[in-house]
DNA sequence: TACCTTACCTACTAGTAAGTAAGTAGGTCA
DNA sequence: TGACCTACTTACTTACTAGTAGGTAAGGTA
């Protein structure tokens, strides 16, 4: 690696993970390039030349936040072989979002959905069905060896997982109450068990 | 009633009307003045008239929500007697919501929080503090009498109805697919039943 | 040495945001 | 009749938005 792709890699996280945050507590419409830039210590124009319009910036964000949750269920499914107990770890990711005081990126997104650019929608129904598609695999397996009993179809299930987690995540953070979140997680966990 | 009071009334809640339904479907930051004030047919500066600042239309747009919000509570608990028809009917209220291909106004701004302006935020907590005491009441009679049956307290039982069912509007919206709320309500009430 | 690319910069544009100052049509009221 | 009020309008201001044009310093490449 030369030293010019270390600096544009180094920017460009960089301003990945500054945005990323700032998303994650405003909302995308809630951040500005002047922002980013301002927090970067770089300007408008640097960050132009790194993402050339908002809506590729927003994109980046949410196909990284997607690879590295992809990643996560894939640590999970590695580690982890007791379905609960993945359900458990699936929860574990929302907690470690919301005692950062975010909200999840997509989930923010979702919000803001009617007002996003095309590609953004697209990247951000695609990392619900991940997750949607994990969950049933996992509630699926559990219900199999009989260690989760989901009521009515897996798929169903799943998707009142991800909704009480997100719902959980949005409520939550008016507070400033991760607690909230883990009551949320121990009662979907009783109730699936 | 004069005919400006008439006048101002009318004005004032059109104004509502359609700021509701934008901010609904856009979020709070995601509507302006001016798009407010072309559905109206009037100036921007005649929206000022009537909300001096975009914190007093906010403000204002949160309160009448809320009161309404709790007529709805309060017709039901007048019409309806048996506890787990009360969180069906409750439900029915998110899902008259999601069906104007909307998101609940309160879970929209739960989203935006950090970027509202002070007066704002608490009208939101309170929508929720005011949603969560009713459940919980709900709850809690189920509970006695053994129609419902809460796992764990009925408060935490309460906000996990709330988180499921904002979630799943958050969800649903995505994909313009009401039934997702309708399938999380079904889950809800064989849950707590 | 001469050229090219990378990673920035300064200085701008066009458009939009909230908010305001000053004026007016039409009704109320003493 | 004349003063006043309500519900607006026109015409602005200030601040901020995304995005662009053009320049430059530092380093790699032919």
């Amino acid at each position: 690696m030369r030293a010019e792709d270390e600096a544009i890699a180094d920017t460009a996280e960089k301003t990945l993970d500054i945005a990323e945050r700032l998303v994650q507590v405003r909302g995308f419409n809630g951040v500005s390039y002047a922002d980013v830039a301002a927090e970067l210590g770089i300007t408008k124009a640097a960050l132009h030349y790194h993402f050339a319009s908002k809506a590729d910036l927003g994109t980046a964000l949410i196909t990284r936040y997607t690879t590295r949750f992809e990643m996560a269920l894939a640590d999970i499914d590695q580690r982890i072989h007791d379905a609960p107990a993945k359900i458990s770890a699936y929860a574990g990711i929302y907690l470690n979002v919301i005692r950062q005081q975010r909200m999840c990126l997509c989930g923010m997104l979702a919000a803001e959905y009617q007002t996003l650019p095309v590609a953004m929608r697209d990247a951000v129904v695609r990392f619900f069905d991940i997750n949607e598609t994990w969950l049933e695999a996992v509630l699926d397996a559990g219900a199999q060896v009989g260690t989760l009993h989901p009521r009515g179809s897996a798929r169903d299930a799943a998707r009142v997982v991800i909704s009480t987690l997100e719902g959980a995540m949005l409520v939550a953070r008016l507070r400033d109450d991760p607690a909230r979140l883990e009551a949320a997680k121990d009662q979907l966990l009783a109730e699936l068990s």
